[in-house]
Parts: C-alpha cells; structure tokens; sequence
DNA sequence: CTATTTTAGTTGAAGCTTCAAGTAAAGATC
DNA sequence: GATCTTTACTTGAAGCTTCAACTAAAATAG
C-alpha cells in the first residue's frame, strides 16, 4: 500500500481519458441525432429500450433502470415523448402502482429511421478508433465498473 | 466487411457498458461533492484544473478545453464560482479580447479540503474494480477514444 | 490603411435534470 | 384487519446546459 489519497500515472490517465469521453461523446451524439430528429441522445435510448422490449412496452421503473435514469427523469422525458406521439402510457392490469410505457407505431417508425444514423455515428466516434481486442477489453473492464457502481445492472443480467 | 449497420456482441457490450457508466459515474461523484461541498463534478474539474495550472490562472478558451466544456457552459459556472469567492475573472494584458480566470486562495482552500473525498470516491466507484493492466488498458484505448472525438485534446499533449 | 473574417467571450431564453414533496397502492407487521 | 412501511410513480420549482444572438478585439486581405 503507498499512499491511497492520489492517482498513479495510469489511474490518472486512465480517470482523466474517461471523463473526457464522457462529456464529448455524448455531445457528438446528441449533435448527431439532434439534427437527424430533433431528440436527445437519451430521448433515443428510452425509444431504443422499448423498441427491443417485448411487446414494446416496459414498466417505468424498468425502463428507468434500462436507461440507467431516476424515475423523476424519465417521468419528464417520457410526458414529452407522449406528447410528440411516440410513446403512451397505461396501466398496468396486475399491479395499480405500475404505470406502463408503451412505443407507439409512430415510435417506433421513428427509431427505426434513426438507427443506422446513429449505429454510424457510434462506429465513427468510437468503435472505428479502437482494435478488436480493445473492443473486447473495453467490454470486459466497463462491464467491471458498471458492476462496481450498481452491481445489479441489467446489463449483467444476460451474462 | 460485414453489416456496416449493426454492432456485434462485444461492440453492443462495450457501447453500452460506456453508456451506463457514462450516466452512473458522473452521478455518483457529483452525490459525494454535493455532500461535501456544494458543488458539482464540473465545479470540482474547473476548480482542478485552474489548481494545476502555473499562477493558477488560465484564459477562459483554454480552461474550457481543460474541462472539455463550451465556453458558453463555462462563462456560466465561472460566473457561479465568482459569486462564491473561489474564482476571479481578470484581463490578459496581451489580449484584450481574453478573460482570464484565477484561482482564489479560498478557492485553493476548497480543493484541497476537497480532494482526499474526491480521489478516494473516484477509486471505491471504478479503480478498485480494475486490475493494474485494467487501468492500463483503460488508458490506453480511452486515450484512442479521446483522439478520435478529438485529435488535439489536451489530455493527449503531453504524450 | 480600410474592410472582412476570425477569435474570445458574454448573455438571456428555452429546455433538461435534479431535488424535495406528495399521492396512492401493495406488502408487512402486529 | 388496521396500521406502518415500502414501492412506484408524478409534479413543480430550482438549478444547469445549450443555443442563438450579440459585442468587441485581433488577424487577415485587398
């Protein structure tokens, strides 16, 4: 143990590259989609989420934990969703509490338009910049701090 | 050259661990400064990077690449910082079109009461997770990432 | 040297996110 | 089975970020 209160060379490089991505990236994508549809990077996710999900249709809660967001968020986003005739709520038949977002037709026409721009634009920004090997890496050691901030994600779900 | 259009598995894995990361990370820390010291993690870097800088001052355009950040978003925050006596706006002797922000020794005072917290809240959240080749690794392919949003981040000028 | 363009920064408004408070149903406790 | 706690949201206000418009100085072009 040397001294725990400061970062080594690689801890800071490592630290300061992240926080980097993390304020350019999704900046870059929300240029990108901004001008391809006029919505958020996570106005696309909450979509993309629905869009996968079975029967289109998620628990706010679950929708929440899939776009990693608070309720109170999402609760927002998903009243201007409705509004822009992408998404509905509804009820949910077995447990009163639980409100329910649904993708419309609409929606998901929208999404499926977005898609390929935007897969683009992540390959652009940062996939095309990495090996394969890196890809894998990254996976791995995001995968490792994403279970160190919640360790039950639901992207470990699967694995 | 397969599908131009689609990701694989361990692209899907790394694009969405980053995602998630992306969200929790930055909430976590700024949790801990809030706590601390009334202050969000962008608050903390612009504070930081003013700390490390020689005489403690930076013009405006470079603090911004400093913090990756819009002048706009960091005409703001300075503005914040001003009121709260951690920062002062000054004139560039050379140019006159440059403000140049300074470090006050009150704002010293808060960083350094600060940064044990931070550090040690930035290594229980993500380097505690990782392994030494991890936090390599890391480095090494978010630095690639980095470059690709942005070939002259500063962050890549001393390597 | 005058006109144009570029650089550096600020500002106010609009939109987004967080925070605190509140509602209501479901589940647990006694 | 009444009370207490927890879960699942929603809401409005406050604060933060982005966007577009603006000012002013420096650099460039003619």
């Amino acid at each position: 143990m040397t001294e725990p209160h400061w970062l080594n060379a690689d801890e800071r490089r490592a630290w300061l590259a992240l926080l980097s991505i993390n304020t350019l990236l999704p900046a870059a994508l929300d240029t990108q989609l901004q001008a391809a549809g006029k919505l958020s990077l996570f106005d696309y996710n909450v979509l993309a989420m629905l869009s996968e999900a079975e029967g289109r249709f998620l628990p706010m809660s679950e929708l929440a934990a899939r776009t990693s967001a608070s309720l109170s968020r999402l609760s927002h986003v998903v009243t201007k969703l409705q509004r822009r005739g992408w998404v509905e709520r509804e009820a949910h038949p077995g447990d009163a509490r639980v409100t329910v977002a649904h993708l419309t037709e609409a929606g998901m026409d929208t999404i499926v338009s977005l898609a390929p721009g935007h897969v683009d634009a992540v390959r652009a920004l940062m996939l095309d910049a990495m090996s394969d090997d890196d890809v894998a890496d990254l996976a791995r050691i995001g995968e490792k701090i994403v279970a160190r901030l919640d360790d039950d994600h639901w992207i470990l779900r699967e694995r």
